[in-house]
DNA sequence: AATAATTTTTAGACAAGACTAAATTTTAAT
DNA sequence: ATTAAAATTTAGTCTTGTCTAAAAATTATT
């Protein structure tokens, strides 16, 4: 049996290798989790004892097949709750996510997959996220940050790569969400700032937001 | 704040009073939860110093008021989403207790009152057990259980107080579900046992399967 | 290449919640 | 009213997951 501890170690390895490709440092974990490198340490014995990591001292650490498995089927879960609140019971962006994260750590499988079914079977949640199939398959999406675009081009927001309330409130204020139409007009040099057109009108936003912002530009 | 294990040891001490009106007792308590009478002991000291129930050494407990409407608020969590399970994700009956034990420990006020609002305010569970309102009140039921009706009486199906998986897959297999129609035909004085017509078909059962079924005879 | 800085691990404690065995209190029975 | 039985509590351990402080290993710097 996998506690809810070692549920949210194996999640934070996932996210962090996602962005880094490389294998996870001690310190990043303890930065995720909001914890102690020390209890980090401990932790990751116990789930190398369970192998459900590959750990080498003051190496970092990567997911096992079998941790791999299980991290993908609690991000499926967390996408699955945070898409239910959202669609099903009128929460906003900004508000799911601290719920999700108490939700994701129900175990049932039968539970999951009706969910999914009731859900209608989505491929990415409310913040433009794929959300893994039963099988762990994560399909991939064809956006592109939004600070990497060229003055000049038009698309749409697909999702964003930021889950914190202060952001996503931002971007309310802003009028942005999924599925605003939005073009940039102009980048400055300096700070690498945009002015970008939104639904007819003109804004100018920080480089700090606009990487965070997944376009799909057609 | 309070913990998952204090919020089941309030949960079992409200299930127990409910059933009993007197105080708990530690080893009634230790049966509901399945774990020892010196854990339950133990336990009993914490709730007590957080002022959650009245404890005397000896004596048994009971909720305190701010204790009882932490249980209630839990009891309410709990056949919420069991009616969300069943009326929403198509469970049956017996699969839902389990799943329901977990998802009442997730907390956000605001969570279980759209949830209430999503299913529209449901006043009974599908066990047919009254749901307590956000303010604590609960719909008494006008009902009255089987193995107390006269041979000759008709009523409905209502409800179940017993929620246990054999049980309940019994039920499914006597053709019993909430709103079946019941008629007592013959009492059998050595054993207590009844002579049923259910939906036009004769069948016999128990006391012990009678008195747990809830009728309303209109 | 040696030293400094950083990262990671080990050692030792602690709180929550559980257990078993033993002691105490209450209740039941003679 | 004693004694026997049952219920409850206390005492002492254990596990999980956390912490701080100190030690060890790695990486960076001169």
């Amino acid at each position: 049996m996998i506690t809810l501890a070692e549920e949210n170690y194996l999640k934070a390895i996932w996210i962090i290798s996602l962005n880094t490709n490389k294998r996870a440092s001690t310190n990043a974990i303890a930065d995720e989790i909001s914890t102690s490198a020390a209890s980090v340490s401990d932790m990751l014995k116990k789930l190398q004892d369970k192998e459900l990591i590959n750990y080498e001292r003051y190496k970092g650490v990567k997911l096992s097949k079998k941790g791999n498995s299980l991290a993908t089927s609690i991000i499926r879960k967390h996408r699955l709750w945070e898409t239910f609140l959202v669609k099903k019971l009128a929460f906003s962006w900004g508000e799911v996510h601290d719920v999700a994260e108490q939700l994701e750590h129900v175990k049932s499988d039968e539970l999951v997959n009706r969910l999914d079914s009731f859900l209608g079977f989505p491929k990415f949640d409310p913040h433009g996220e794929p959300i893994p199939t039963k099988k762990g398959k994560i399909t991939a999406r064809n956006t592109i940050p939004l600070n990497e675009l060229q003055p000049g081009t038009k698309g749409k927001v697909m999702g964003v790569t930021l889950d914190e309330k202060s952001f996503l409130n931002y971007l309310t204020q802003l009028d942005i969400s999924i599925g605003t139409k939005i073009e940039v007009l102009e980048k400055v040099s300096f700070d690498q700032s945009l002015s970008v057109k939104i639904e007819n009108t003109n804004q100018h936003i920080s480089n700090d937001v606009a990487k965070h912002l997944l376009i799909k530009t057609k």
